[in-house]
DNA sequence: TTATAAATGAGATTCATTATCACTTACAAT
DNA sequence: ATTGTAAGTGATAATGAATCTCATTTATAA
């Protein structure tokens, strides 16, 4: 894999997000600093990088794709009121979550994926808000 | 919702199934018996059960969504190589799977989704084939 | 039986993703 | 350093799953 500004600027920019954007914010993203840039180029790449293991296609629930620079198989919230995909911290969830990973070889898996749906943070302050108005 | 001979045949066929087909795939299986059978009438219906909490929608991981008659949260396994979707039987998983869905109203969530990704039972029998011809 | 609201079939449309292609760039070998 | 070439890019066309449109048909209640 040749190196090209570009490529670079598209896995800095993932590595730097807490969330798990798609291609297309992504772009949006990488366009300012960076005007000329082909949705194509941000596609091509992602692909890439997950193929080579580098990123995580997150193909899992909702619409569009996301992408996740954190390769280590860990959960997901998706928000079932604004589609937006972001991590869970929760100490039970993370147990579970290492015994799952722990039965992968006795089904001929390598991987799994634990997506939430429900509420995410943004939208339950939200919530409450509208409520009390 | 109103009865209709295709309303009824889309789900009697779903629920027939133990895989979990793609609209296109339960297109082709009721064509033989409804040749006038229309793909977006398929798809209008699935979409219609799947709101009404009749039927799932599993857009978790692979290229198409997929169908299942079965509601109740349960995990899949998505073949790495084939594209399958397929239930997974495992004591484990269902007693892990059980503390998951107690955790759900801990973090306002409704549902989750557990997915494995790995070979099917009919890719390893293949591969198995291939290794020793 | 009739009104009407919903469902259907056929085909057009949408839109995320992928492919194409001419041009540019990175990098290894001379 | 120069050059060859394989890979990368930008622009845009193509693809294809899913949805929408609309004229026609059907189910169900009045």
């Amino acid at each position: 894999m040749k190196r090209s500004v570009q490529r670079e600027a598209i896995l800095d920019t993932l590595r730097s997000l807490k969330t798990h954007p798609t291609a297309e914010e992504l772009y949006s993203l990488l366009r300012p600093s960076m005007p000329n840039i082909s949705l194509a180029t941000v596609y091509r790449n992602l692909e890439q990088f997950s193929r080579a293991g580098i990123i995580l296609k997150l193909d899992c629930g909702g619409e569009l794709k996301r992408f996740d620079g954190n390769t280590d198989i860990h959960p997901h919230l998706r928000c079932s009121t604004c589609g937006a995909v972001s991590d869970v911290e929760h100490s039970k969830i993370d147990k579970l979550q290492k015994e799952l990973i722990d039965i992968l070889p006795e089904l001929d898996c390598r991987t799994l994926s634990l997506e939430f749906c429900g509420l995410c943070k943004n939208c339950q302050h939200q919530n409450k808000e509208e409520v009390f108005i």
